[in-house]
DNA sequence: ACAAAAGTGTTGAGAGTACACCCATGC
DNA sequence: GCATGGGTGTACTCTCAACACTTTTGT
């Protein structure tokens, strides 16, 4: 058989967005306007434009749906079970991506399907195997927060060491201790002081950044020495 | 735009299929009889039925190139630049494979293609982008072998402790202690001994196997507590 | 002065690392 | 008996985890 024999699937890439808002981390969701699953929430996504790569697809995607340009983006699994679309054998190659606080506004879209963001303790039902996406996604989330610093994408350029525990505290689900937490962080060297301070109810706290000439990756423990 | 109006690119699964032999770490590659790139050297690899899911092509192709049936198998990664293959838009969703030393003979293909083992630190020129896949296919295995317990799928169902500590020194390319290693690893309580005992040049070594019902992953060290 | 959040050190336990010699077998 | 690979223990260092009070500001 040739080539140009095979039949071919459709290929689409969808972009699992998170962003950290309210204490809380939120996914980005598109009400669909048209069947199949018309009227239920998705995240966003599309087709893949004949002579456009695969994370180019994404970033268009993403700018369409959040006018955000600047964000952490890798691809995290490809889906493609014979009849996970009903309108035809479809493979979906897909995303993820972190947004920083702050830029939480859905761009209203073209088409005037609804989007919003939903708490990811917290979702409506979802089209497709979309529901699977997610999953794997906070899996994914919580996996390269132990062993990366991606935590950083999801704060703004500034933030106190406290709302860095916060930020991980969320995504983790669990407490942390404040003092090795902080003497862990300080003495990894991914961050610097600005030498401002944020101001609020208490004493100001300092602000830092993120180094990025910092390495920032950790080597996992070894199984076996 | 409708479903049925997007043009749609060709899909393929290829499979990287790594195993141990003569202390040396393998693929398994496959001499192409057509063009493009005709009696270049490429991973095995085909198309995608249209009701077949991505893991059933992946191990459909690895049953037509190696006759195992019985691998560790997991998603790699998707490739889809447009440009990577000279044909027409080709996305290609890429797998890796563990074939279990002493299951070394690539089956003899239907076609006359030539297949053979090469040892993945002295390769062939490469057809399309496949040089990009095995190096990267390198790092996710050396990356899980530090996290997981996939070393065992390179051994044979039985292994001296030298042979596993051979296996890990093959992968990562560096000498480890003999006394931690089996300290550690003997702790970790993933194998158990067989009774049996191998004999050899010197003194007859006992024989282990790995028991499944071992928890198989360590959780990485966290870059933050 | 008091409420609210920021900031700061020590100690004990466990894991990692470096290191050298005796043991069982085949020839 | 000797060559060959198999098998074993200890001491030091470092990292992790648990834990409570003082400091600075705004009101």
């Amino acid at each position: 058989m040739e080539y140009a024999d095979y039949p071919r699937p459709s290929v689409t890439v969808d972009i699992v967005i998170f962003a950290l808002c309210d204490e809380d981390l939120r996914v980005l969701l598109i009400k669909r306007g048209h069947p199949p699953f018309e009227g239920m929430w998705a995240i966003p996504g599309g087709f893949v434009g004949i002579d456009e790569s695969l994370e180019e697809a994404a970033l268009r995607e993403l700018r369409e749906e959040t006018s955000v340009e600047d964000v952490y983006l890798e691809q995290l699994y490809t889906f493609g079970d014979p009849g996970r679309d009903p309108r035809g054998r479809t493979i979906t190659v897909t995303y993820f991506a972190i947004a920083p606080a702050g830029t939480l506004r859905p761009r209203a879209g073209d088409d005037a399907a609804e989007a919003r963001w939903w708490s990811i303790y917290d979702l409506p039902p979802l089209a497709f195997d979309h529901a699977n996406i997610l999953a794997y996604a906070l899996q994914r989330l919580r996996y390269k927060l132990e062993y990366t610093a991606v935590g950083f994408e999801l704060l703004p350029e500034t933030f106190t060491l406290s709302e860095l525990q916060a930020a991980y505290e969320v995504v983790l689900g669990e407490k942390l201790d404040k003092r090795n937490f902080r003497r862990k962080i300080l003495s990894a060297g991914v961050i610097e002081e600005t030498g401002g301070y944020r101001s609020g109810e208490g004493r100001p706290a300092k602000l830092y950044r993120f180094r990025d000439d910092a390495v920032a990756e950790v080597k996992a423990r070894r199984l076996f020495p």
